[in-house]
DNA sequence: TGCGTAGTTATTGTATACAAATCGCTCCCG
DNA sequence: CGGGAGCGATTTGTATACAATAACTACGCA
């Protein structure tokens, strides 16, 4: 999109990850105009976007509300997207070429550098996991399934806990996308999903443990 | 979504389904606004929903198309509908109560009624159907689940080409309905995993049988 | 003739004014 | 004291005018 568009989209996400902004809490179009600098009709424009990635919802009379996802959705988020990018990682090894696995290589030693810093630079972790899984799901060559997981990688509340994860399971989670690599470097897509499997379903329960072992709390507020 | 905008969605998708356009052509905002009888901005709405449906593409500029649906996206769409309405029938195995699976059942009656008329009513046929497959979905109880199905039911060349099936592949199609719900009635979630996966399997060969075999057609002329 | 380029037209993007719907409050009536 | 109708304030939806960008055309220059 456009620049008007696409700036009130970053900004508005970035406002929402940011965390001044509570769950369930009411927000209004010229709030966020405002706040972005540009008028009403760009900003309907990002909000239909992060409406859609599910970071805002809408009331059933079309009020705008800060998205605010229960353990239970989240977990369902967690499995969809284990389903999907399995097979993403299972085409992937199939297609993977060995420039593709050296750039993989490449972000995932980043990715450990992030990791070891004193304190450990968990943002540089997040971009570089995130474009690792990046250049996974294109490498499956299968855009729709592509466009499918773009609407489930962005759980904020996972994006926001992941800060408080140990250094230990930044570390598993490197180990994990290493056997990934040499999965895809053995040509292997059973193996590739059966890790990617474990991996997503580990980074669940590091979720869950991090947020409070099923907390079952359903506090609601909108759809 | 209110009424103009709710309006030129359902007058663009219907003029799109309605092969009254080519694959490919290149539409404008004010053409469309001009069709449905409103103005841009809901047409623009509606133009937004397409496209996540898929029904519309933009090319790099901006620019906007009927979209173009290849033998091997039509093949990429069955896949991912088969991995995730396999879930989802595992799922609703689960949880169907006594009452939705009557209805089910009452569903799956029309359907086979729309079959035996001379000649079928293939338009009543898939009304049915699509209801069918939204009470399984619904009853997944995963809204996460029936948001990413809903990308994918909508190929419009599968609907335009469902036109062209036999008697015979219709009543197929009955018999999976009746046998997913034996399935249910059972409460085998493997059982209906199972059916539902053959089932769509099958409805793709059935379509690719009828769109003619491997054609290998890349005619592009968008994205 | 071939190619780049300036000017023209077509198309999408943005701002703004106004219309419609909804919320929240008060006040009235039972 | 409670419930509902009505009204003002708030919020979303739509139309329209204008701005920015991309495509097209024709022309000039080598």
């Amino acid at each position: 999109m456009s620049r008007a568009s696409e700036q009130a989209y970053a900004k508005i996400r970035a406002y929402l990850l940011s965390g001044a902004v509570r769950a369930g809490e009411q927000l209004t179009e010229v709030q966020l105009a405002q706040i972005t600098g540009v008028s009403r009709t760009p900003v309907r424009d990002a909000v239909r976007r992060l409406e859609d990635e599910l970071l805002l919802v809408r009331s059933d009379t079309k009020r705008l509300f800060v998205a605010d996802w229960s353990r239970d959705d989240i977990e369902e988020m967690f499995t969809l997207r284990q389903m999907l990018e399995c097979h993403a990682a299972e085409r992937a090894a199939k297609r993977l070429s060995r420039v593709k696995i050296a750039a993989l290589e490449a972000l995932n030693r980043d990715l450990k550098a992030a990791i070891e810093q004193t304190p450990p630079d968990v943002t540089r972790f997040l971009d570089a996991n995130r474009a690792f899984h990046e250049v996974l799901v294109e490498a499956a060559d299968s855009p729709r399934l592509g466009q499918l997981l773009a609407k489930l990688i962005e759980a904020p509340v996972v994006l926001r806990t992941a800060r408080t994860y140990s250094q230990d399971d930044l570390r598993q989670s490197a180990r994990d996308h290493d056997e990934l690599i040499a999965a895809f470097a053995a040509r292997d897509p059973d193996w590739a999903r059966a890790v990617m499997g474990s991996h997503l379903r580990r980074a669940f329960h590091t979720f869950a443990r991090a947020v409070g072992p099923a907390a079952n709390d359903r506090s609601d507020g909108t759809a």
